[in-house]
DNA sequence: GTCATCATGTAAGCCGTTACATGATTGC
DNA sequence: GCAATCATGTAACGGCTTACATGATGAC
Protein backbone atom coordinates (compact mmCIF):
# COMPACT_ATOMS: atom_id res chain seq x y z
CA UNK A 1 0.00 0.00 0.00
CA UNK A 2 2.44 2.56 0.81
CA UNK A 3 4.45 1.25 -2.43
CA UNK A 4 1.18 2.64 -4.26
CA UNK A 5 1.07 5.99 -2.89
CA UNK A 6 4.79 6.32 -2.75
CA UNK A 7 4.96 5.51 -6.59
CA UNK A 8 1.74 7.46 -7.24
CA UNK A 9 2.92 10.48 -5.82
CA UNK A 10 6.35 10.53 -7.31
CA UNK A 11 4.60 9.71 -11.08
CA UNK A 12 4.21 13.37 -10.86
CA UNK A 13 6.99 14.44 -9.93
CA UNK A 14 10.40 13.80 -8.22
CA UNK A 15 10.15 14.17 -4.60
CA UNK A 16 12.41 13.74 -0.84
CA UNK A 17 11.52 11.49 1.90
CA UNK A 18 10.45 14.47 4.19
CA UNK A 19 8.23 15.89 1.35
CA UNK A 20 6.25 12.60 0.57
CA UNK A 21 5.76 12.17 4.01
CA UNK A 22 3.66 15.44 4.66
CA UNK A 23 2.51 14.79 1.23
CA UNK A 24 1.06 11.61 2.39
CA UNK A 25 -0.35 13.11 5.44
CA UNK A 26 -2.20 15.74 3.91
CA UNK A 27 -3.22 15.34 1.18
CA UNK A 28 -4.15 11.51 1.51
CA UNK A 29 -4.65 11.97 5.12
CA UNK A 30 -7.80 10.70 5.57
CA UNK A 31 -6.68 7.59 4.09
CA UNK A 32 -4.24 6.53 6.80
CA UNK A 33 -0.81 8.31 8.09
CA UNK A 34 2.30 7.15 7.49
CA UNK A 35 5.63 7.26 9.64
CA UNK A 36 9.18 8.32 8.70
CA UNK A 37 10.03 4.85 10.38
CA UNK A 38 7.74 3.42 7.65
CA UNK A 39 8.61 5.13 4.91
CA UNK A 40 12.42 5.76 4.78
CA UNK A 41 12.29 1.68 4.71
CA UNK A 42 9.89 1.46 1.75
CA UNK A 43 11.89 4.05 -0.28
CA UNK A 44 15.46 2.35 0.34
CA UNK A 45 13.48 -0.88 -0.43
CA UNK A 46 11.77 0.58 -3.84
CA UNK A 47 15.48 2.00 -4.79
CA UNK A 48 17.26 -1.25 -4.31
CA UNK A 49 14.00 -3.16 -6.54
CA UNK A 50 14.95 -0.39 -9.09
CA UNK A 51 11.57 1.35 -9.07
CA UNK A 52 12.93 4.51 -8.16
CA UNK A 53 16.34 6.31 -8.14
CA UNK A 54 17.97 9.44 -6.43
CA UNK A 55 17.66 12.39 -8.63
CA UNK A 56 20.06 14.86 -6.62
CA UNK A 57 22.35 12.95 -4.01
CA UNK A 58 24.69 16.71 -4.49
CA UNK A 59 27.34 15.59 -2.38
CA UNK A 60 28.93 19.52 -2.98
CA UNK A 61 27.22 22.66 -3.10
CA UNK A 62 28.93 24.24 -6.05
CA UNK A 63 28.11 21.71 -8.69
CA UNK A 64 29.10 18.30 -9.40
CA UNK A 65 29.47 17.93 -13.18
CA UNK A 66 27.73 18.71 -16.38
CA UNK A 67 23.91 17.92 -17.78
CA UNK A 68 23.38 15.10 -16.09
CA UNK A 69 20.18 13.90 -14.22
CA UNK A 70 21.35 16.18 -11.21
CA UNK A 71 20.22 19.27 -13.63
CA UNK A 72 16.95 18.90 -12.60
CA UNK A 73 17.44 19.16 -8.32
CA UNK A 74 20.16 22.17 -9.56
CA UNK A 75 17.11 24.07 -11.37
CA UNK A 76 15.00 23.42 -7.98
CA UNK A 77 17.76 24.32 -5.95
CA UNK A 78 17.92 27.80 -7.89
CA UNK A 79 14.05 27.99 -7.91
CA UNK A 80 14.58 28.13 -3.94
CA UNK A 81 17.08 30.75 -4.05
CA UNK A 82 15.36 32.58 -6.52
CA UNK A 83 12.08 32.53 -4.27
CA UNK A 84 13.80 33.10 -1.40
CA UNK A 85 14.49 36.61 -2.49
CA UNK A 86 17.93 35.75 -4.16
CA UNK A 87 19.21 35.58 -0.62
CA UNK A 88 21.02 32.34 -0.67
CA UNK A 89 24.80 32.43 -2.49
CA UNK A 90 25.33 28.41 -2.56
CA UNK A 91 21.83 27.52 -1.91
CA UNK A 92 21.48 24.15 -2.43
CA UNK A 93 20.99 21.78 0.59
CA UNK A 94 23.13 19.03 1.25
CA UNK A 95 20.84 16.38 2.77
CA UNK A 96 17.88 15.95 0.93
CA UNK A 97 17.39 13.25 -1.23
CA UNK A 98 15.34 13.07 -3.97
CA UNK A 99 13.78 10.36 -5.58
CA UNK A 100 12.25 10.10 -9.60
CA UNK A 101 10.62 7.39 -10.67
CA UNK A 102 11.98 5.08 -13.24
CA UNK A 103 10.73 2.59 -15.81
CA UNK A 104 10.60 -0.39 -14.07
CA UNK A 105 8.91 1.76 -10.78
CA UNK A 106 6.28 2.47 -13.71
CA UNK A 107 5.67 -1.09 -13.97
CA UNK A 108 5.32 -2.34 -10.54
CA UNK A 109 2.77 0.81 -9.98
CA UNK A 110 0.39 -0.59 -12.46
CA UNK A 111 1.27 -4.04 -11.52
CA UNK A 112 0.69 -2.73 -7.81
CA UNK A 113 -3.11 -0.96 -9.19
CA UNK A 114 -3.89 -4.37 -10.89
CA UNK A 115 -3.33 -6.70 -8.32
CA UNK A 116 -5.92 -7.83 -5.90
CA UNK A 117 -5.38 -7.60 -2.45
CA UNK A 118 -6.67 -9.35 0.46
CA UNK A 119 -9.85 -9.16 1.23
CA UNK A 120 -9.70 -7.27 4.58
CA UNK A 121 -7.89 -4.03 3.47
CA UNK A 122 -10.32 -4.22 0.25
CA UNK A 123 -11.36 -0.54 1.01
CA UNK A 124 -8.94 0.78 1.79
CA UNK A 125 -6.70 -0.48 -1.29
CA UNK A 126 -9.53 0.71 -3.67
CA UNK A 127 -9.17 4.10 -2.35
CA UNK A 128 -5.48 4.42 -2.27
CA UNK A 129 -5.34 2.80 -6.23
CA UNK A 130 -8.15 5.14 -7.48
CA UNK A 131 -6.71 8.40 -6.15
CA UNK A 132 -3.66 7.26 -7.82
CA UNK A 133 -5.15 6.20 -10.94
CA UNK A 134 -4.94 9.19 -13.35
CA UNK A 135 -1.40 8.16 -13.41
CA UNK A 136 -2.82 4.93 -15.47
CA UNK A 137 -3.68 4.24 -19.13
CA UNK A 138 -7.61 4.38 -20.06
CA UNK A 139 -7.50 1.09 -20.29
CA UNK A 140 -5.89 0.05 -17.20
CA UNK A 141 -7.96 2.25 -14.87
CA UNK A 142 -11.04 0.50 -16.40
CA UNK A 143 -9.14 -2.77 -15.73
CA UNK A 144 -8.94 -1.81 -12.54
CA UNK A 145 -12.74 -0.52 -12.02
CA UNK A 146 -13.90 -3.62 -13.48
CA UNK A 147 -12.65 -5.57 -10.73
CA UNK A 148 -13.46 -3.56 -8.34
CA UNK A 149 -17.48 -3.97 -9.41
CA UNK A 150 -16.48 -7.64 -9.69
CA UNK A 151 -15.24 -8.22 -6.17
CA UNK A 152 -18.68 -6.05 -5.02
CA UNK A 153 -20.76 -7.90 -6.78
CA UNK A 154 -19.04 -10.79 -5.35
CA UNK A 155 -19.46 -9.75 -1.96
CA UNK A 156 -23.46 -9.00 -2.42
CA UNK A 157 -23.78 -12.37 -3.70
CA UNK A 158 -21.85 -13.99 -0.83
CA UNK A 159 -23.70 -12.00 1.74
CA UNK A 160 -27.17 -13.29 0.15
CA UNK A 161 -25.92 -16.80 0.26
CA UNK A 162 -24.97 -16.81 3.79
CA UNK A 163 -27.77 -16.07 6.39
CA UNK A 164 -25.63 -14.73 8.98
CA UNK A 165 -24.70 -16.39 12.15
CA UNK A 166 -25.05 -13.98 14.70
CA UNK A 167 -28.34 -12.97 15.38
CA UNK A 168 -28.50 -9.57 17.54
CA UNK A 169 -30.06 -7.09 16.58
CA UNK A 170 -26.58 -5.30 16.17
CA UNK A 171 -25.13 -8.13 13.91
CA UNK A 172 -27.99 -7.82 11.76
CA UNK A 173 -27.88 -3.79 11.79
CA UNK A 174 -24.88 -3.98 10.67
CA UNK A 175 -24.89 -6.64 8.37
CA UNK A 176 -27.80 -4.91 6.70
CA UNK A 177 -25.85 -1.43 6.40
CA UNK A 178 -22.83 -3.14 4.81
CA UNK A 179 -25.40 -4.52 2.19
CA UNK A 180 -26.99 -1.17 1.24
CA UNK A 181 -22.97 0.60 1.55
CA UNK A 182 -22.10 -2.17 -0.95
CA UNK A 183 -24.73 -1.81 -3.70
CA UNK A 184 -24.17 2.04 -2.87
CA UNK A 185 -20.27 1.23 -3.86
CA UNK A 186 -21.93 -0.75 -6.59
CA UNK A 187 -23.51 1.64 -8.29
CA UNK A 188 -20.88 4.53 -7.81
CA UNK A 189 -18.61 2.13 -9.37
CA UNK A 190 -20.46 1.61 -12.35
CA UNK A 191 -20.98 5.35 -13.03
CA UNK A 192 -17.58 5.68 -12.72
CA UNK A 193 -17.32 2.87 -15.32
CA UNK A 194 -19.69 4.55 -17.23
CA UNK A 195 -17.89 7.77 -17.76
CA UNK A 196 -14.71 6.26 -18.22
CA UNK A 197 -16.72 4.41 -21.50
CA UNK A 198 -17.84 7.82 -22.56
CA UNK A 199 -14.14 9.07 -22.68
CA UNK A 200 -12.74 11.97 -20.80
CA UNK A 201 -14.70 14.31 -23.08
CA UNK A 202 -18.26 14.27 -21.54
CA UNK A 203 -18.77 16.81 -18.54
CA UNK A 204 -17.92 14.38 -15.08
CA UNK A 205 -21.18 12.70 -13.73
CA UNK A 206 -19.94 14.43 -10.44
CA UNK A 207 -19.64 18.12 -9.85
CA UNK A 208 -18.98 20.27 -13.18
CA UNK A 209 -15.21 19.93 -14.46
CA UNK A 210 -12.89 23.14 -13.58
CA UNK A 211 -10.18 21.93 -15.18
CA UNK A 212 -8.69 18.72 -15.21
CA UNK A 213 -4.89 20.12 -16.65
CA UNK A 214 -4.52 22.69 -14.51
CA UNK A 215 -1.06 22.83 -13.05
CA UNK A 216 -1.17 21.02 -9.55
CA UNK A 217 -1.08 24.15 -7.32
CA UNK A 218 -0.73 23.83 -3.19
CA UNK A 219 -3.89 25.23 -1.50
CA UNK A 220 -1.90 24.33 1.42
CA UNK A 221 -1.04 27.96 3.46
CA UNK A 222 2.02 28.21 2.14
CA UNK A 223 3.04 26.46 -1.09
CA UNK A 224 4.88 23.01 0.09
CA UNK A 225 8.47 23.26 -1.23
CA UNK A 226 7.51 23.63 -4.55
CA UNK A 227 10.73 23.90 -5.72
CA UNK A 228 10.46 20.80 -7.62
CA UNK A 229 7.22 21.22 -8.52
CA UNK A 230 8.86 22.57 -12.50
CA UNK A 231 11.24 19.35 -12.72
CA UNK A 232 10.05 17.29 -15.65
CA UNK A 233 6.96 19.27 -16.64
CA UNK A 234 5.00 17.23 -19.41
CA UNK A 235 7.54 14.69 -19.35
CA UNK A 236 5.20 11.69 -18.17
CA UNK A 237 1.99 12.97 -18.69
CA UNK B 1 -8.70 -6.35 17.02
CA UNK B 2 -8.32 -10.06 17.22
CA UNK B 3 -8.64 -10.18 21.12
CA UNK B 4 -11.63 -8.45 20.81
CA UNK B 5 -13.45 -10.77 18.50
CA UNK B 6 -12.11 -13.75 20.94
CA UNK B 7 -13.35 -12.27 24.13
CA UNK B 8 -16.57 -11.38 22.72
CA UNK B 9 -16.91 -14.93 21.57
CA UNK B 10 -15.56 -16.56 25.22
CA UNK B 11 -18.56 -14.64 26.43
CA UNK B 12 -21.14 -16.39 25.13
CA UNK B 13 -19.45 -19.67 25.38
CA UNK B 14 -16.27 -21.32 26.38
CA UNK B 15 -14.47 -22.87 22.74
CA UNK B 16 -11.34 -24.36 21.86
CA UNK B 17 -8.99 -22.72 19.73
CA UNK B 18 -9.88 -24.47 16.19
CA UNK B 19 -13.44 -23.94 17.12
CA UNK B 20 -12.95 -20.10 17.34
CA UNK B 21 -10.99 -19.75 14.62
CA UNK B 22 -13.90 -21.20 12.43
CA UNK B 23 -16.44 -19.11 14.35
CA UNK B 24 -14.20 -16.03 13.15
CA UNK B 25 -13.81 -16.93 9.60
CA UNK B 26 -17.25 -18.12 9.19
CA UNK B 27 -19.39 -16.19 11.37
CA UNK B 28 -17.44 -12.44 11.25
CA UNK B 29 -15.67 -14.40 7.35
CA UNK B 30 -16.49 -10.80 6.11
CA UNK B 31 -15.00 -8.66 8.47
CA UNK B 32 -11.39 -10.31 8.08
CA UNK B 33 -10.28 -13.88 8.38
CA UNK B 34 -7.83 -14.80 11.10
CA UNK B 35 -5.25 -17.90 11.08
CA UNK B 36 -4.00 -20.47 13.91
CA UNK B 37 -0.59 -18.96 13.51
CA UNK B 38 -1.71 -15.30 15.10
CA UNK B 39 -5.29 -16.96 17.32
CA UNK B 40 -3.19 -19.29 19.42
CA UNK B 41 -0.33 -16.81 20.59
CA UNK B 42 -3.07 -14.72 21.11
CA UNK B 43 -4.87 -17.03 23.01
CA UNK B 44 -2.05 -17.64 25.11
CA UNK B 45 -1.48 -14.32 25.53
CA UNK B 46 -4.76 -13.53 26.75
CA UNK B 47 -4.11 -16.40 28.99
CA UNK B 48 -1.01 -15.08 30.59
CA UNK B 49 -2.69 -11.80 31.45
CA UNK B 50 -5.75 -13.80 32.85
CA UNK B 51 -8.39 -12.81 30.73
CA UNK B 52 -9.29 -15.98 29.91
CA UNK B 53 -8.45 -19.43 31.14
CA UNK B 54 -8.42 -23.07 30.23
CA UNK B 55 -11.72 -24.73 31.12
CA UNK B 56 -10.42 -28.43 30.10
CA UNK B 57 -7.31 -29.31 30.10
CA UNK B 58 -8.24 -33.01 30.99
CA UNK B 59 -5.13 -35.21 30.90
CA UNK B 60 -6.96 -38.23 31.80
CA UNK B 61 -10.09 -40.09 30.32
CA UNK B 62 -12.15 -40.82 33.53
CA UNK B 63 -12.25 -37.82 35.54
CA UNK B 64 -9.78 -35.44 37.07
CA UNK B 65 -11.74 -35.01 40.15
CA UNK B 66 -15.32 -33.90 41.78
CA UNK B 67 -17.60 -30.75 41.18
CA UNK B 68 -14.62 -28.32 39.47
CA UNK B 69 -14.66 -26.05 36.72
CA UNK B 70 -13.85 -29.53 34.62
CA UNK B 71 -17.69 -30.48 35.28
CA UNK B 72 -18.93 -28.11 32.05
CA UNK B 73 -16.40 -29.68 29.95
CA UNK B 74 -17.23 -33.49 31.16
CA UNK B 75 -21.16 -32.56 30.40
CA UNK B 76 -20.31 -31.52 26.18
CA UNK B 77 -18.41 -34.72 26.48
CA UNK B 78 -22.03 -36.49 27.11
CA UNK B 79 -23.18 -34.74 25.17
CA UNK B 80 -21.01 -35.68 22.22
CA UNK B 81 -21.49 -38.86 23.62
CA UNK B 82 -24.86 -38.49 23.46
CA UNK B 83 -25.09 -37.26 20.01
CA UNK B 84 -22.82 -39.77 18.76
CA UNK B 85 -25.49 -42.26 19.58
CA UNK B 86 -23.57 -43.70 22.55
CA UNK B 87 -20.99 -45.56 20.74
CA UNK B 88 -18.38 -43.83 22.50
CA UNK B 89 -17.38 -45.20 26.14
CA UNK B 90 -13.99 -43.13 26.87
CA UNK B 91 -15.73 -39.92 24.97
CA UNK B 92 -13.35 -37.32 25.82
CA UNK B 93 -10.85 -35.62 23.92
CA UNK B 94 -7.50 -35.59 25.14
CA UNK B 95 -5.91 -32.61 23.14
CA UNK B 96 -8.70 -30.08 23.54
CA UNK B 97 -8.09 -26.70 25.50
CA UNK B 98 -11.37 -25.06 25.76
CA UNK B 99 -11.07 -21.97 27.08
CA UNK B 100 -13.09 -19.53 29.77
CA UNK B 101 -13.30 -15.67 30.21
CA UNK B 102 -12.36 -14.68 33.34
CA UNK B 103 -14.02 -11.42 35.35
CA UNK B 104 -10.75 -9.58 34.08
CA UNK B 105 -11.47 -10.49 30.79
CA UNK B 106 -14.87 -8.83 30.77
CA UNK B 107 -12.99 -5.84 32.11
CA UNK B 108 -10.79 -6.16 29.56
CA UNK B 109 -13.29 -6.64 26.78
CA UNK B 110 -15.41 -3.60 28.12
CA UNK B 111 -11.69 -1.57 28.22
CA UNK B 112 -11.05 -2.50 24.43
CA UNK B 113 -14.63 -2.17 23.01
CA UNK B 114 -14.67 1.52 24.29
CA UNK B 115 -11.05 2.15 23.07
CA UNK B 116 -10.82 4.65 20.46
CA UNK B 117 -8.36 3.14 17.86
CA UNK B 118 -6.27 4.74 14.99
CA UNK B 119 -8.66 6.19 12.48
CA UNK B 120 -7.31 4.20 9.97
CA UNK B 121 -8.61 0.76 11.06
CA UNK B 122 -11.85 3.00 11.86
CA UNK B 123 -14.43 1.01 10.19
CA UNK B 124 -13.47 -2.51 10.64
CA UNK B 125 -12.75 -1.94 14.21
CA UNK B 126 -16.41 -0.49 14.80
CA UNK B 127 -17.90 -2.98 12.85
CA UNK B 128 -16.14 -5.68 15.01
CA UNK B 129 -17.18 -3.47 18.06
CA UNK B 130 -20.74 -3.57 16.83
CA UNK B 131 -20.86 -7.38 16.56
CA UNK B 132 -19.88 -7.68 20.16
CA UNK B 133 -21.65 -5.00 21.75
CA UNK B 134 -24.94 -7.65 22.57
CA UNK B 135 -22.43 -8.12 25.68
CA UNK B 136 -21.93 -5.05 26.82
CA UNK B 137 -24.56 -3.28 29.41
CA UNK B 138 -26.58 -0.92 27.51
CA UNK B 139 -24.92 2.03 29.02
CA UNK B 140 -21.57 0.94 27.56
CA UNK B 141 -23.24 0.50 24.34
CA UNK B 142 -24.78 3.50 24.15
CA UNK B 143 -21.01 5.48 25.37
CA UNK B 144 -19.53 3.03 21.74
CA UNK B 145 -22.11 4.75 19.54
CA UNK B 146 -21.89 7.74 20.89
CA UNK B 147 -18.18 7.75 20.59
CA UNK B 148 -18.48 6.57 16.65
CA UNK B 149 -21.09 9.45 16.47
CA UNK B 150 -18.50 12.00 17.45
CA UNK B 151 -15.81 10.27 15.13
CA UNK B 152 -18.05 10.49 12.32
CA UNK B 153 -18.67 14.22 12.68
CA UNK B 154 -15.76 14.70 13.19
CA UNK B 155 -14.51 13.56 10.17
CA UNK B 156 -17.35 15.42 8.17
CA UNK B 157 -16.26 18.27 10.04
CA UNK B 158 -12.29 18.07 8.73
CA UNK B 159 -13.64 17.29 5.14
CA UNK B 160 -15.61 20.41 4.86
CA UNK B 161 -12.61 22.19 6.15
CA UNK B 162 -10.06 20.53 3.98
CA UNK B 163 -10.52 21.58 0.49
CA UNK B 164 -8.55 18.31 -0.61
CA UNK B 165 -5.49 18.26 -2.42
CA UNK B 166 -5.62 15.79 -5.07
CA UNK B 167 -8.07 17.87 -7.92
CA UNK B 168 -8.49 14.87 -10.60
CA UNK B 169 -11.64 13.36 -11.64
CA UNK B 170 -10.78 10.59 -9.86
CA UNK B 171 -10.08 11.55 -6.74
CA UNK B 172 -12.68 14.07 -5.97
CA UNK B 173 -14.90 11.40 -6.95
CA UNK B 174 -13.63 9.54 -4.51
CA UNK B 175 -14.25 12.18 -1.99
CA UNK B 176 -17.17 13.21 -2.74
CA UNK B 177 -18.36 9.92 -2.42
CA UNK B 178 -16.67 9.43 0.85
CA UNK B 179 -18.35 12.23 2.19
CA UNK B 180 -21.73 10.47 1.38
CA UNK B 181 -20.94 7.55 2.99
CA UNK B 182 -19.92 8.85 6.14
CA UNK B 183 -23.20 10.52 6.22
CA UNK B 184 -25.50 7.60 5.73
CA UNK B 185 -22.81 5.72 8.58
CA UNK B 186 -23.77 8.68 10.34
CA UNK B 187 -27.34 8.37 10.21
CA UNK B 188 -27.15 4.94 10.74
CA UNK B 189 -25.53 5.65 13.77
CA UNK B 190 -27.74 7.90 14.86
CA UNK B 191 -30.70 5.83 14.17
CA UNK B 192 -28.98 2.81 16.67
CA UNK B 193 -28.70 5.02 19.44
CA UNK B 194 -32.03 6.38 19.08
CA UNK B 195 -33.31 2.83 19.24
CA UNK B 196 -30.90 2.13 22.05
CA UNK B 197 -32.30 5.49 23.93
CA UNK B 198 -36.03 4.15 23.24
CA UNK B 199 -35.01 0.98 25.14
CA UNK B 200 -35.01 -2.67 23.52
CA UNK B 201 -38.79 -3.44 24.00
CA UNK B 202 -40.02 -1.46 20.95
CA UNK B 203 -39.79 -3.33 17.45
CA UNK B 204 -36.58 -2.66 15.63
CA UNK B 205 -36.07 -0.19 13.20
CA UNK B 206 -33.98 -2.23 10.74
CA UNK B 207 -35.91 -5.62 9.96
CA UNK B 208 -38.83 -7.08 12.25
CA UNK B 209 -37.45 -9.25 15.23
CA UNK B 210 -37.43 -12.58 15.21
CA UNK B 211 -36.42 -13.75 18.84
CA UNK B 212 -33.74 -11.22 20.59
CA UNK B 213 -33.35 -14.88 23.38
CA UNK B 214 -33.42 -17.72 21.16
CA UNK B 215 -30.36 -19.90 21.94
CA UNK B 216 -27.77 -19.59 19.30
CA UNK B 217 -28.58 -21.77 16.53
CA UNK B 218 -25.70 -23.25 14.49
CA UNK B 219 -26.94 -22.30 10.76
CA UNK B 220 -24.01 -23.86 9.08
CA UNK B 221 -24.87 -27.15 7.36
CA UNK B 222 -24.20 -29.29 10.04
CA UNK B 223 -23.58 -28.49 13.67
CA UNK B 224 -20.67 -26.89 13.93
CA UNK B 225 -19.96 -28.72 17.10
CA UNK B 226 -22.62 -28.17 19.70
CA UNK B 227 -21.06 -30.02 22.72
CA UNK B 228 -20.13 -27.32 24.45
CA UNK B 229 -22.93 -24.95 24.04
CA UNK B 230 -24.57 -25.46 26.36
CA UNK B 231 -22.00 -25.09 29.20
CA UNK B 232 -22.87 -22.20 31.63
CA UNK B 233 -26.31 -21.78 30.25
CA UNK B 234 -27.35 -18.49 31.50
CA UNK B 235 -24.86 -18.16 33.66
CA UNK B 236 -23.27 -14.85 31.95
CA UNK B 237 -26.39 -13.11 30.02
C1' DG C 1 23.89 31.14 19.85
C1' DT C 2 19.97 29.09 19.99
C1' DC C 3 15.49 27.57 18.65
C1' DA C 4 12.22 25.81 15.25
C1' DT C 5 11.94 23.39 11.32
C1' DC C 6 13.69 20.51 7.86
C1' DA C 7 15.52 16.01 6.90
C1' DT C 8 17.21 11.31 7.37
C1' DG C 9 17.75 7.55 9.55
C1' DT C 10 18.08 3.33 13.31
C1' DA C 11 16.23 0.07 16.97
C1' DA C 12 12.94 -2.40 19.59
C1' DG C 13 8.81 -4.39 19.68
C1' DC C 14 4.12 -5.81 18.19
C1' DC C 15 1.21 -8.14 15.49
C1' DG C 16 0.11 -10.65 11.73
C1' DT C 17 0.94 -14.01 7.86
C1' DT C 18 2.49 -18.32 5.65
C1' DA C 19 4.35 -22.62 5.95
C1' DC C 20 5.63 -26.33 8.37
C1' DA C 21 5.42 -30.08 12.09
C1' DT C 22 2.90 -32.97 15.01
C1' DG C 23 -0.41 -35.88 16.79
C1' DA C 24 -5.30 -37.56 18.16
C1' DT C 25 -9.87 -39.28 16.57
C1' DT C 26 -13.16 -41.17 13.50
C1' DG C 27 -14.96 -43.59 9.53
C1' DC C 28 -14.31 -46.99 6.24
C1' DG D 1 -4.34 -49.62 8.45
C1' DC D 2 -5.33 -45.36 6.04
C1' DA D 3 -7.21 -41.02 4.97
C1' DA D 4 -9.75 -37.06 6.42
C1' DT D 5 -10.61 -34.12 9.79
C1' DC D 6 -9.78 -32.19 14.19
C1' DA D 7 -6.56 -29.69 16.99
C1' DT D 8 -2.45 -27.33 18.63
C1' DG D 9 1.40 -25.41 18.02
C1' DT D 10 6.36 -23.34 16.17
C1' DA D 11 9.55 -20.74 12.96
C1' DA D 12 10.69 -17.43 9.72
C1' DC D 13 9.60 -13.39 7.97
C1' DG D 14 7.62 -8.82 6.81
C1' DG D 15 5.79 -4.49 7.72
C1' DC D 16 4.37 -0.90 10.63
C1' DT D 17 4.68 1.94 14.88
C1' DT D 18 6.98 4.45 18.46
C1' DA D 19 10.76 6.37 20.17
C1' DC D 20 15.21 7.76 19.82
C1' DA D 21 19.59 9.84 17.56
C1' DT D 22 21.59 12.95 14.46
C1' DG D 23 22.58 16.88 12.01
C1' DA D 24 21.78 20.83 8.64
C1' DT D 25 19.54 25.37 7.79
C1' DG D 26 17.49 29.71 8.60
C1' DA D 27 15.38 33.22 11.57
C1' DC D 28 15.96 36.23 15.25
Amino acid sequence: MLEIAVLGLLKEQPLHGYELKKRLSETLGFLWGVSYGSLYPALRRLEREGAIEVVAPVATPAAPGPGFAATGSLKGDLATARRAGGRATKSSRRTRKAYRITERGSARFEELLLADDAPADDEKAFALKLAFCVELPSAARLELLERRRLALLERLDRARRTPGTRTDRYSRSLVEHRTRSTQRDLEWVEELIAAERAGVDASGPTTPEISEETPVVDTAPAAADPELQHVQEGATR
